[in-house]
DNA sequence: CTGGGTGCAAAAAGTTTGCAGCGAC
DNA sequence: GTCGCTGCAAACTTTTTGCACCCAG
């Protein structure tokens, strides 16, 4: 099972190297995260990698279809694993945290969306800003 | 009417500059643009307006709650008016057109995620990434 | 071996900041 | 007249790119 993603790099005549090993274990680690928290989170294991080619690696992968990006507020890119797709996500704007939303809550959204508009929603990009119960209840009490 | 806005201003103790009424007028006219548009726009009336003063006209009237910014994919900030704040936007990644969806439509999300997760949805922050009626039409036929 | 991948460093793009002069009030 | 606002330019952050060397296949 840890060989499948190697085997997709080789599928696409691509090769298979430590960095892009270091980049994707640091994506599954991490769930969703920026480039940057991911060349961080690369770095704490091997020194030697350079930023350009978290860079190069994530757009290589995400192309392959092995990851996805999403865009959680400001304009911070969050790569995550294609695999854990297909949920959305919902950022609290006071204290930041990002929950995952499942298919079902969303499921309306995309019904009602494709009914009036015609519109294919790509429930993997989907974000959701606001406030969440927990900060929510803060402000009231 | 066109004098509140800057009754907001004053309101708030700042002051009321061509500048930012300049600004103010491109948001309004473009709906929705990113600060480099604005730029651009605002260069088309007056010349002598700097980058710099867009943005922190920009950060200004946000603060004071004249206009907002979501973040349509990519990276880009894109600034609108607050009294337009009330609907959502559906971006299509195959033509970049951006559609606005009403409340109705958006609605069942909301109240779903408000009563599975306690989460308050901002409507006016909310973007749906997706394939627009058009381009499923022509990647079908 | 061969050519794709990597590191390095410089460039490009987007945004912020310090400072001196200007103009709204 | 005062002090906030603006223009200018430089700094900063984030991402991209060119090139020579290296290693996966």
């Amino acid at each position: 099972m840890s060989q499948t993603w190697d085997d997709t790099l080789r599928a696409g005549g691509y090769r298979v190297t430590p960095q892009r090993q270091l980049v994707l274990e640091a994506v599954t680690r991490l769930e969703h995260a920026t480039p940057e928290e991911i060349y961080a989170e690369v770095r704490q294991t091997a020194v030697g990698v350079n930023v350009s080619t978290v860079y190069r690696t994530l757009e290589l992968l995400e192309q392959i279809g092995l990851v996805t990006h999403t865009h959680l507020g400001h304009g911070a890119n969050t790569y995550h694993l294609a695999a854990d797709a297909q949920h959305s996500h919902l950022v609290c704007r006071e204290c930041g945290v990002v929950t995952e939303a499942d298919q079902a809550a969303v499921g309306a959204l995309i019904s009602a969306l494709r009914a009036k508009y015609g519109f294919e929603t790509d429930v993997g990009h989907l974000t959701v800003f606001g406030t969440c119960a927990q900060c929510r209840g803060e402000r009231s009490s």
